[in-house]
DNA sequence: ATAAAATCTACCATATTGGTAGACATTTAG
DNA sequence: CTAAATGTCTACCAATATGGTAGATTTTAT
């Protein structure tokens, strides 16, 4: 049930990227620099996002990547099936990476699967840059988040 | 965030074990062949489980495994837990592998995916195997769930 | 023209997943 | 008491996924 790497990056990156919104094009050096991410590793997710529409390039010099939407028009859920695929825990239950299960007794397993996943995708398929530009900020201004943000 | 092989084979031979709670132990052969599962796998599985305290074995010739709780006291949650470790999504927001972040901005993804590591437990940590059971026999009841079952 | 940027292609080491093989220990039936 | 059936233990192993890196190429502003 882990959120990838990829993912892990990406989100940061599209978080950066939603905080500059309409300030131009960032370039893959500075965002690897601000969020210590590998830049050779960014590229790679950058380009991916490019490719399904959520971010904008510009070639070449003063080149760089902006959103190609609205913050607020772009999920994290969005996101992450870009880099890691489907969501879903189980295939069966997964309208990106859908294949039938046979077993009977699986079934009673996949009702359960079908709760989670839509437990999860509620989250990821709601939230968007937006909120999470919203979030970032208000975390940033009351500083005393540090008293329970650990005290899971 | 994909279930393991593992726990899903785990889920059904439990199911299984559950099913049959009270009638004595259960070979790991009969439960292999009914569940298709391979047997070699299926014997560390469910050796784990008797590790962690959730099967009883019997050795030897009539040897077996059966429930060490009534169905109504195992959690899926603790189950996928014994096989697969912590269900969060990331170690900074998981009660079994907890880490701490460091980035700024990863905290306002951290708040989310505690929200998702809370949706998932909430489902797995609260559905037992007594409610599987019961879930099993009603889907065998109305056998018109085939009608809906892949409409998702 | 040149330098700075994204893009493309191709690797690669390590960890995880999904197993298998075979010897050993224990128990029951005969 | 012995044979067969069962769980237990230790050790592998192939395939795939993860988390990268290297280097050449294309594009563009100056």
């Amino acid at each position: 049930m882990k959120l990838s790497k990829k993912s892990d990056y990406a989100l940061r990156a599209m978080i950066y990227l939603a905080m500059n919104y309409q300030k131009g094009t960032l370039q893959i050096k500075e965002i690897s620099a601000k969020e210590r991410i590998p830049q050779k590793f960014l590229e790679n997710i950058l380009l991916t996002l490019r490719k399904v529409g959520i971010l904008n390039s510009k070639m070449g010099l003063k080149g760089g990547y902006e959103l190609a939407r609205s913050p607020d028009l772009i999920t994290l859920g969005e996101v992450i099936r870009a880099l890691d695929g489907a969501i879903a825990p189980v295939n069966c239950v997964s309208k990106m990476a859908y294949k039938p299960c046979s077993e009977e007794v699986n079934c009673v397993i996949r009702s359960v699967m079908m709760d989670i996943r839509n437990a999860i995708t509620d989250v990821l398929d709601t939230m968007t840059f937006a909120d999470m530009c919203k979030r970032a900020k208000e975390s940033l201004d009351k500083k005393e988040n540090d008293v329970f943000t650990y005290a899971i």
